[in-house]
DNA sequence: GTTAGCACTCGCCACCCGAGAGTGCTAACC
DNA sequence: GGTTAGCACTCTCGGGTGGCGAGTGCTAAC
């Protein structure tokens, strides 16, 4: 209560300096921080007795907590966020590690889906918690290719390319027979109604198709349907598939020894969902986003941190990477290397789509 | 050495019994079971002497171990061996099951990788191990068709779609600018060259096209390599894609409490390589595999146990569908409820490659 | 404002001990 | 001869105990 100020403003340099430190030797250490191992290893130059009580402070401040009454102390989601706001406009990452991952990008010549693949993977290697990536996304397409198929005795195999790479295959059951000229028939008429259409405009098709007299054959509107629930899907959903590396690494963490905690993220992570809704802010301001514990929306997530950055050129194709970990994560050097790739990622993806 | 009879034949009924009677009690607890607790609980019609008698045998034969010398008795995989063989051939699974398995079934409207999906979740959630599937793969395919459009400056999407409906899309890198048009062209002109082609006969056209004088765009050249390479990824690998589910479920078990084992037998199952050399025993007898511990290839997964069946028709579409859980497995029930999913996966082939 | 000193708290660990479960062996029993 | 009761022995597990060490908060001196 003593050298208590109530200005809402910055904290003294030495207090900030001493949050830091706490951050930093308990992220390495997983243990609560006590005064005395502090000064030894940080040179601080005040003694342990001053350390405690800056450390009394900091803790009635909400940045520090601690476990029992002899335990050092240990951060708050709180004292993170301070942490993490004072270094998020800063270090690039070290050369030695930009040309690793540099590296790893090297050969692009591999399908699509690798890329994020190889971004989510790339990602926990070199942070060693898990890697998170999203395929981009246009905002919306047009139909460039539709293609019908048969597959089996009454079903045929709907194929439909956007124009802007994505590809989507469903199968589609008919009520009758067909032969193989009929279905090529059927994918000839089709391509022709559908191709360069919009969302929009399939479901006009649509509408004309089954107001149509004499009526057409019930499979192009059965497959025109299946389109449009196709596009609109796309359409809806923030997010192409998810793909995400090295969730064991974060198995590791102490904290999680064996909780039902990482059941949790993990069926949130799974949920395209999840990060659809983050898009938004993520792409408003362009820069790596950190969330830290109970900062997130999602209760299943409240154990966990995430740093993420969004990547691509709003309006054309966009998407996320960045890492999930515990919330004692190496701060400063998981935001580096997120921004590093997602400037990596804004290469590719200006590379491929205009 | 009492009883010692040296023959290679059938155990007696009775040690079979208590064998029985240990892995089930074993499976249950994950506890080592002592002779007391075996006859109070199984009724077994012995003293718990008798048994003790029947478990030092066992011992010597190689079914059992115990842990330390006044510890109850563990099954060995040699043990789970006989004791899988006894119930191979028997039970269907329970109707109340058959029905939930059958409802998640229900709508098959889905797009194509979903369903695989879908049986390693099913099996997850009915065997409270993990669930692997692999999408069904047609022994080899040809062409239907190709399409390459414009993505970004120098680069192209190539679609590739084959006859037995999987779909391949890659990135092409170009080595100058392409004019809408003439993407327009080379796909016309591509779709023409290929179409109908075995990985065969697409090496042929490659190899005609390079010797072509007046030289041929290059960009034909590059894409037929490409798909040249596809097709023979395509012939070369033995499975489709490997989805698996409830790898979470496994993780519970106290076996795997927090131990490098797990890291181990995810990365394997990441690898189709695995599953795919897998593959020829399973279609050659059909019927469900199990495989127990140390009996698999892979020394990676020596802690884990896989129920396995094919499903598909040999040369049309063929696939795997199982579970993976610890080598203390429910087994009679994992394999009743593989065998069940495998048929539900022959029904849906059936329907639709014919 | 800073620091040394000090009493106090509390988790951790090693240790011991007793209870309980299980074993193997032997001798008696049917 | 197979089966069983009895018994001595082994080993794990859980609880209780005590010392150790790290850390705290407070006070008084600098």
């Amino acid at each position: 209560m003593a050298r208590r100020k109530d200005r809402p403003g910055p904290l003294e340099p030495r207090s900030e300096a001493i949050l830091r430190a706490i951050i930093e030797e308990y992220v390495a250490t997983a243990q609560p921080v006590g005064s005395q191992a502090l000064v030894t290893r940080y040179g601080l130059g005040v003694s342990p007795a001053t350390v405690r009580n800056v450390m009394a402070e900091l803790e009635n401040l909400g940045f520090l907590d601690h476990p029992h009454t002899s335990a050092g102390r240990v951060p708050t989601d709180k004292g993170y966020r301070l942490y993490v706001e004072s270094i998020t406009d800063a270090v690039a990452l070290a050369p030695v590690e930009q040309l690793m991952i540099r590296h790893q990008f090297g050969q692009i010549d591999y399908a699509t889906d690798q890329w994020f693949r190889l971004a989510a993977a790339t990602l926990a290697t070199a942070t060693h918690v898990a890697g998170i990536a999203t395929a981009a996304k246009p905002p919306s397409c047009r139909i460039r290719r539709v293609d019908l198929a048969p597959a089996g005795p009454r079903t045929l195999s709907l194929v439909v390319i956007l124009t802007e790479g994505p590809v989507r295959q469903v199968v589609l059951a008919t009520e009758r027979p067909y032969t193989d000229e009929q279905v090529e028939d059927a994918s000839r008429t089709l391509a022709q109604l559908l191709a360069g259409r919009s969302a929009h405009g399939v479901s006009n098709v649509l509408a004309e198709l089954g107001a149509a007299q004499p009526p057409v054959d019930p499979v192009l509107v059965r497959a025109t349907a299946r389109v449009v629930q196709l596009m609109r899907e796309f359409d809806a959903s923030a997010v192409e598939d998810v793909f995400s590396d090295g969730l064991l690494n974060v198995m590791d963490a102490p904290e999680f020894a064996r909780s039902e905690t990482l059941r949790r993220v993990f069926g949130v992570l799974q949920d395209r969902a999840y990060l659809g809704d983050l898009m938004p802010q993520l792409t408003r301001s362009g820069k790596v986003h950190v969330i830290i514990g109970t900062e997130n929306e999602h209760s299943g997530m409240h154990d966990v941190s995430l740093v993420l950055a969004p990547y691509g050129r709003a309006g054309r194709a966009v998407g996320v990477v960045g890492v999930l970990g515990p919330t004692r994560m190496a701060y400063p050097h998981a935001i580096s290397t997120v921004r590093y790739v997602s400037g990596l990622m804004n290469e590719l993806v200006d590379h491929l789509y205009v």
